[in-house]
DNA sequence: TCAAAAGTGTTTAACGTACACCCATGT
DNA sequence: ACATGGGTGTACGTTAAACACTTTTGA
């Protein structure tokens, strides 16, 4: 699970484990898949356990399958990622079961099994997706100003943009809608809002346009 | 599985089931994995035990996790797709366990279980990644020509490219060995045979240097 | 002599990139 | 007044795309 924080941070949520192995140290969020379940529907409902949250961003990630990753038994993982929106949900990250936290994506902790591994796949397959797919704006609230869309890849691409350039290719895209909103309570000169549009872009996709960043 | 025929065909290899369910059907090969093997190791095996080869391009493709995709018992599937050469090497079809067989990629029967959704899922992952990432070569044998490269590309994105745009867009990315050596026994002028250097992508990749086609 | 592919440059339009200043707002 | 971001246009170099003819070889 990766979120952007208000200070434009990318974060990960991790769980701190209650029993062996690996008792007390922190984890990548996850369960058993149910006899009776799709892996979809097991990461969906691992996800909700754990935050509450229902309807975000849930993608297969990567199958992991080493012999020996976990001192147990043979498991294998097949890793979910999910993108959410740390601005308009307050995302509950403590559940009876486990304590559970978010962490800046460049100071996480040791983690238990291969999950630094799998954390580093994660993070590869959303650098590398956001450039190519409008994911980003799931990490961004529904109304977000041009600041923050920029920010959002700035910060997960590790890069910095340049403030017209960017604006001027989000524009031509024609995927945004200008809202009649600005922002409010702000330090400086408000902002205008925008919405990403999922027709246009379904609709463009079809004849052919390719999302680019 | 896929290859190239001499006629710039993508195929596919099948096999025919002699046991239910799906007896007499089509299906992509396959198999279980075993407790002390990993994933990747079971899926060479499959390949090993189906063609005889041994080094070939895999890569793990998508986990395909349906509760009822197989009308035996819960079956997960972790599918991978190969890239074989086929001119280099006869590929042999046929083990004493199956019936196997090369078909043309839109001339493909009617597939046991959710392998039609498989095969759709593994073209397009194929179709994506050979513009953004120097796999083609996999299906290419070692010495190739500025043709062979070409049709490679226009066959598995079904596009006509343009000859001498696709020339100079090679060239300029610098990947190619030029060798001393001609194509014989053509029915028409001989051309040069090239060969990727792996290594020198390698490093340009170091250097931040994106393949693209 | 024919068929099939080999090989080779130029022009044009579109796009990416670099770059600087004034504006509005809250503290 | 100051800090923070909001908002805007131009010029240049690079790249993508369109396009046609001569050469070589084996059948």
């Amino acid at each position: 699970m990766f979120g952007l924080d208000e200070q434009h941070a990318l974060k990960v949520m991790l769980i701190q484990r209650k029993l062996p192995p690996f008792a007390g140290e922190w984890a990548l969020p996850g369960g058993f898949v149910r006899l009776h379940e799709s892996l979809e529907d097991a990461a969906r409902r691992e996800l909700r356990e754990e935050t509450g949250l229902e309807r975000v961003f849930l993608e297969q990630l990567y199958t992991f399958g080493r012999v020996d990753r976990d001192p147990r038994d043979r498991v294998i993982t097949v890793a979910y990622y999910a993108l959410v929106n740390l601005r308009d949900y307050t995302v509950q990250a403590t559940t009876d079961a486990s304590q559970a936290a978010w962490f800046t994506i460049d100071d996480v902790p040791s983690l238990a099994f291969d999950h630094p591994y799998i954390l580093e796949t994660a993070l590869t397959r959303l650098r590398g997706k956001v450039r190519y797919g409008p994911i980003g704006f799931e990490l961004l609230p529904e109304k977000f100003t041009f600041f923050q869309l920029q920010k959002l890849y700035e910060t997960v691409l590790g890069i910095e943009l340049d403030k017209r350039n960017f604006r001027k290719k989000f524009l031509k895209m024609d995927l945004l809608q200008e809202l009649d909103e600005m922002q409010t309570n702000t330090p400086h000169r408000a902002a205008k809002l925008y919405r990403f549009d999922v027709e246009k872009y379904e609709a463009l996709k079809q004849q052919g346009f390719n999302f680019e960043v």
